[in-house]
RNA sequence: GCGGGUGUAGCUCAAUUGGUUAGAGCGCCGGCCUGUCACGCCGGAGGUUGAGAGUUCAAGUCUCUUCACUCGCGCCA
């Protein structure tokens, strides 16, 4: 007989009984009735009840102590229950385990929280004993999904053409982009690694090295602050790349990956079988945001043409270079109380408003603090526009273009969540194309990249040499889902001249790009395929998939938002020698 | 860096307007119990109410400071 288990604790059933088996587990919870003691014995795969008898009154004795969660291996025979002893909530419920050996292979202290109840417990002292956590249903559950979902990724990849390659973990620091996590070298004082925010260059490099289709679940790593959708320090992307092809190739592949895995994992309805392709201008002048929430109808609108002639000085400041007036109507929003209306003046000042102005219709007229300041004509305007009805209120943002949208947009979640618009048994997936090349600074007005600068600007070096730097959109691409970013893409830029023009007007000259970017211009010099990708986080993914509201519940060892790992204690102070060694000095 | 929320027993929570010795369930320790599966019953231990200061006859409760966690903003080309 195997030393430790002949079965699992989910497989025995009737047609095991009168076996002779052994099966090793963690007491997962005990039920002592002084003649006979039940334990239920769980691992990984289940929980089987096995029964001590007073036969053995020393074996009952030790049994009836042992801890919760300690580990024992027992041997006995399969033994049928009773028809009204069967337990039909598990797979094991129709047999149980007489024992009549008992190997205690692990004591185990009073754990901090109960693997067996389920409290939700404080998520600081979960991670802090992570491997007590993990072995929770719920969480067992989700890290094996997440290895499920991968698995399908990858088989889909494969079957595709893809290969996966790995890449540099040590890679170079880029001044672009976020910060780096920076590795000291010990060979070369002073310098540094920095462990990779994606593989980009890497994945580029290897189409210039003639591989056709790249992808690999990559870990990336960027010192940024967390978010309950963003891990800080590292997380994984299903990173992708491939020669030879348009933007709606790539798209292709993404939306027929995605579908499978939401069909195959997740529990939800698609809402759209094709995904929908909307511009970042768009997205943000109808949703308010880059990544918009396409679950339901709720749009923002512009009347900075209708509105930025009225008496009303709030709408008359439309008039202003940059300034837009947006509007989003909320219906059947008159019959919300007034500490709703008030709560969002504070609100507003948080996300970027000055004010939340607002008309409420009812019973044929409009009401509001702004009414008397407006014309009929602003009135009418504001109805055809928003489609407002008796019963509803419009809100208004008169900002900067962005800051308006983005105000909003913020504003549509707000409402959705008192209607309850955000249905979470969907997802609506959706593709923003055309994201601008170039933004301009707010605090220094300079002219930067508004995203990766090796993207190939739509219309190449013409556009670069004769449109306004505003108005160039890139090959860039985004991939939403519920109004959660999933992934950033695009075409890139494999042509050295278009690339040092594309720098140019975002400030860097031709020797800073070649002091910054010089292996990557090499090597386009030396016959660079046409090629674009994606990278879907991987996280964020199964997150969505697993309905779980925060991405440290798909990770079995998350950093915590101050990205520290409470349980191997990371990051620590080093031995004075290990400095030593890398010439580092530790300055107060 | 900034703003919001939370912090009471090992865990999850309660404690009226500021008012008696801060309670309950689970867990822990001891006892009883031969069919439970959230077993049941009896008893017990366990608290610097995150920390510090203040107001008050009286503070878990009010004020200030601070710490921890968390959510959001900034940031994430």
């Amino acid at each position: 007989m195997h030393l430790y288990r002949t079965h699992n604790c989910n497989e025995l059933t009737k047609s095991d009984i009168n076996k002779n088996v052994r099966l090793s587990g963690w007491v997962h919870h005990r039920r002592d009735h002084g003649g006979v003691l039940f334990i239920d014995l769980r691992d990984q795969y289940g929980i089987t009840q096995i029964v001590f008898h007073p036969e053995n009154n020393e074996m009952l004795d030790i049994a009836s102590h042992i801890s919760y969660e300690s580990v024992i291996t027992v041997t006995g025979n399969v033994v049928e229950r009773s028809e009204e002893t069967v337990n039909s909530k598990l797979a094991t419920g129709e047999i149980e385990l007489f024992v009549s050996e008992l190997n205690i292979e692990s004591s185990a202290k009073t754990t901090p929280f109960q693997v067996a109840e389920s409290d939700v417990v404080n998520e600081d002292l979960r991670l802090r004993y992570r491997f007590i956590d993990l072995r929770r249903e719920k969480m067992r559950k989700n890290i094996i999904f997440r290895a499920e979902v991968i698995t399908t990724i990858r088989e889909f990849m494969e079957g595709n053409g893809f290969h996966e390659f790995q890449t540099p973990i040590l890679a170079n620091s880029s001044p672009e982009g976020a910060r780096d996590y920076l590795v000291p070298s010990r060979i070369h004082p002073g310098k540094f690694y920095a462990l990779p925010q994606a593989p980009q260059q890497y994945k580029q490099l290897l189409m210039i090295s003639g591989f056709d289709r790249y992808y690999q679940i990559a870990p990336c790593f960027r010192d940024e602050d967390a978010r309950a959708d963003r891990s800080p320090g590292e997380f994984y992307q299903l990173d992708i790349e491939m020669a030879f092809v348009t933007q709606e190739e790539v798209f292709a592949i993404v939306d027929e990956l995605m579908k499978l895995v939401v069909k195959k994992h997740g529990k939800h309805k698609l809402v759209f079988e094709d995904f929908p392709q909307i511009t970042f201008h768009d997205a943000m002048n109808k949703y308010g945001t880059d990544k918009p929430d396409m679950r339901f109808d709720l749009f923002l609108q512009d009347l900075t043409d209708e509105l930025s002639g009225s008496e009303c000085q709030i709408f008359s400041q439309g008039k202003k270079p940059g300034v837009a007036i947006k509007a989003i109507n909320y219906p059947g929003g008159a019959e919300a109380p007034r500490s709703f209306f008030d709560g969002l003046q504070t609100w507003a000042k948080q996300n970027g408003l000055k004010g939340l102005a607002y008309i409420v219709f009812e019973e044929g007229i409009a009401k509001g603090p702004i009414v008397k300041f407006l014309s009929e004509n602003d009135l009418t305007a504001i109805k055809e526009k928003t489609g407002a009805k008796d019963g509803d209120v419009v809100f208004f943002a008169v900002a900067k273009w962005k800051a308006a949208c983005h105000g909003l947009g913020a504003l549509r979640y707000v409402l959705a969540e008192r209607m309850e618009l955000r249905d979470p048994n969907v997802m609506a997936f959706c593709w923003v194309v055309d994201f601008p090349m170039y933004e301009k600074e707010d605090h220094s007005g300079n002219i930067v990249f508004s995203h990766n600068p090796f993207s190939m600007p739509q219309g190449g070096m013409k556009a670069l040499e004769e449109q306004d730097p505003l108005d160039i959109v890139a090959y860039q691409y985004d991939i939403c889902c519920n109004g959660v970013e999933l992934s950033s893409g695009a075409i890139r830029n494999h042509q050295p001249e278009i690339m040092y023009k594309a720098f140019e007007i975002g400030g860097y000259d031709r020797k800073e790009v070649d002091e910054h970017f010089g292996h990557m211009i090499r090597a386009f010099e030396y016959g660079a395929p046409p090629h674009g990708g994606i990278a879907p986080g991987v996280d964020r993914l199964v997150m969505l998939l697993a309905d779980e509201p925060s991405i440290r519940e798909v990770i079995a060892f998350p950093k915590n938002s101050k990205a520290q790992d409470l349980l191997v204690g990371a990051p620590s102070s080093v031995m004075p020698e290990q400095l030593a060694e890398l010439n580092i000095r530790i300055v107060d």
